[in-house]
DNA sequence: GATGAATGAGCTTTCATTCAT
DNA sequence: CATGAATGAAAGCTCATTCAT
């Protein structure tokens, strides 16, 4: 009934065990993208890790914590690129949304496969082990660009799940229809954020 | 390398065979709705079929042609509905855009977690399991919509994958955030359809 | 411990019934044949015969009751095949093998792998199933030429079944290694029983 | 349609796991000697040898892989048995063989049951599992005799197959019908395979 | 009698996890 | 710490057999 725990077994202090952690999580990736969740199996990630099972329930005390991992690296990652385009904060707001929805874009069609089941899988963790401070800065992150159009405060979240969510849902449905390099996906993900926030003329 | 078939193995001719067919496709969804994935093997949804593991192999030759079963069962609900709301033909273009989006919005809270599992699995999915047939019924539904709100011919399935992607993502991202009745939410993703359409006021 | 009961459930009286029970053991020796040990099962078997489950456990109480009849069947088959070449009873010692063997050779070329089947099942079946007065008859069938051959009365019985035993091995090494209309097998056959034998000249 | 591959699926490297490679086929072996086909499943042999099912499939794909195993096992005992009594080279070519005819016949009564089912099996694996090498070598090592007995060298191969046959034939007969110590089952065998041969009084 | 859907024990195989080396 | 052989619970699937229709 109560699911184990899932906090990495130890903090890796040296920097080898921190390549070795980022190996492992990285061939975990490659793993879902390229086959799927069928083929996710610890003995193969530690094997395209090159690296022994051993040596990965070292760092991850179960299977459940290296998905966690995953999460809360694709998390991380994505945070990162959006704060990166969101500090060229000069511009027109409707310019630093498009810079945003191009992140976002990338993202997603960097590995697709991966991206939804994470998506998937974020959802179904126990919230202790989701890692919300990044989930919540994003959501704030967003929510800054809501404020500034005018959306008021007290909607400011639900605009921003509402907008994500938005975004995602397009971004995954070109990916998944086989649009290529999505040329005018940024244009026609912004008709409609900017049609849901009001703001004036495409 | 090769998936194995996923075909019906027979055709259930009787009854209570067809009865057998449908009791099970139900117990796999309410386990995945329940339990999700990880509980998702046979023996659990012949149990809770209240059907023996025999059973349920002679209806599906695996557990993947269960699940494209549920897929298409999904499907298939879906687009009645659809085709139901879309009946009344009459009233105002938004409007009936409007009423589709209930349909999808009763549709998604009514289950997230399977809508969700089914949507991953569609995907992935080798083409020729895929029952596009209807997948198509429902983009081309929706085509019609795109049609009289002035989109141009040549760009009516991409606006219907952009449409339906964009309203699945906000629903879901609705129902996980934990909207529990979505009074709003209709209006919220009629405006972002709109911006997109460049329909003229929200 | 105790194997279950193996002899036919009843007696077909009717000639539809015996129809039956002769379309079903046909069924299984083809399925033997063709496809080996690993594709004989029930279902199969009614399946190729045209003919539900339950039909067949009409007839037999279990799989090993139909092996059984498959072999009294091949045996009984093979003994009249005997009888019958054996019956002219004129001619030479020598050549009256010669059309025993020719038999043989016939028996086991026209289904190899049948004949390796049950063979390597008569011997592991309790005694009681086996149709030992069938055995008994060829036996003795062989042990006449071998008294004419000079065999002194007490070796009768194991000179028969050596010679059986070479012929067979014989035969079934042939027909593996692909000869495909023996032509010269019989002679070669024929020169190792004379051999045995001791008669004269090949 | 394709049977799936049957080749070890790790060469064990350490001894460890060479014992247990060993353990389990002879585990293997005793079951088919003792108990037949029927009782021959994979988590029997697991257990027989001492080990987890696991171990088992870490060495072998699947049953098929097992049973090949054993196979080859059996094929270089027999071999390297008749090869050790063949360096003896010296003595009449009678002689020689004759002690050939023991080296099968102690193989054969060593484990009767266990060789006929390997000699059943051995036919129906797929030509690129069974391990041609060592048959041929056997049918070869018993053409060197063959070749002295005055045979022609375009029926070498058929005539060493035949001998094999019959050998094989006889010796499995005088098993199956009780012969407890064969004692003069050597004479019998060569009395055929001498006549076979032509070669000059038994 | 005939049918074939249903049963479930049992078999094959996988994979998360442990632990001796 | 790293390794990878070993473990065994559990999952997928089959098939001999039964029994309601």
């Amino acid at each position: 009934m109560t699911d184990p725990p899932i906090n990495p077994r130890k903090q890796p202090r040296q920097k080898r065990a921190q390549a070795t952690v980022a190996v492992i999580v990285e061939a975990a990736a490659r793993i879902l993208e390229e086959a799927g969740l069928d083929a996710f199996n610890t003995n193969a990630v530690a094997d395209r890790a090159g690296v022994s099972v051993g040596s990965l329930y070292q760092y991850f005390p179960n299977k459940a914590a290296l998905m966690a991992a995953l999460v809360r690296r694709d998390n991380e990652a994505f945070l990162q690129a959006m704060k990166m385009a969101a500090s060229h904060d000069h511009g027109e707001l409707k310019d630093r949304i498009r810079r945003l929805v191009d992140v976002a874009i990338d993202h997603q069609f960097a590995q697709p496969r991966l991206a939804r089941i994470l998506d998937l899988h974020q959802r179904h963790m126990p919230p202790e082990d989701q890692d919300l401070a990044v989930q919540e800065e994003i959501v704030r992150l967003i929510g800054g660009l809501v404020l500034e159009a005018g959306v008021p405060a007290d909607r400011l979240r639900q605009a921003s799940i509402d907008l994500i969510g938005l975004s995602r849902g397009m971004i995954d449905a070109a990916a998944t229809s086989g649009d290529p390099t999505p040329a005018g996906l940024n244009d026609r993900v912004c008709r409609a954020l900017f049609g849901y926030l009001q703001l004036p003329g495409a």
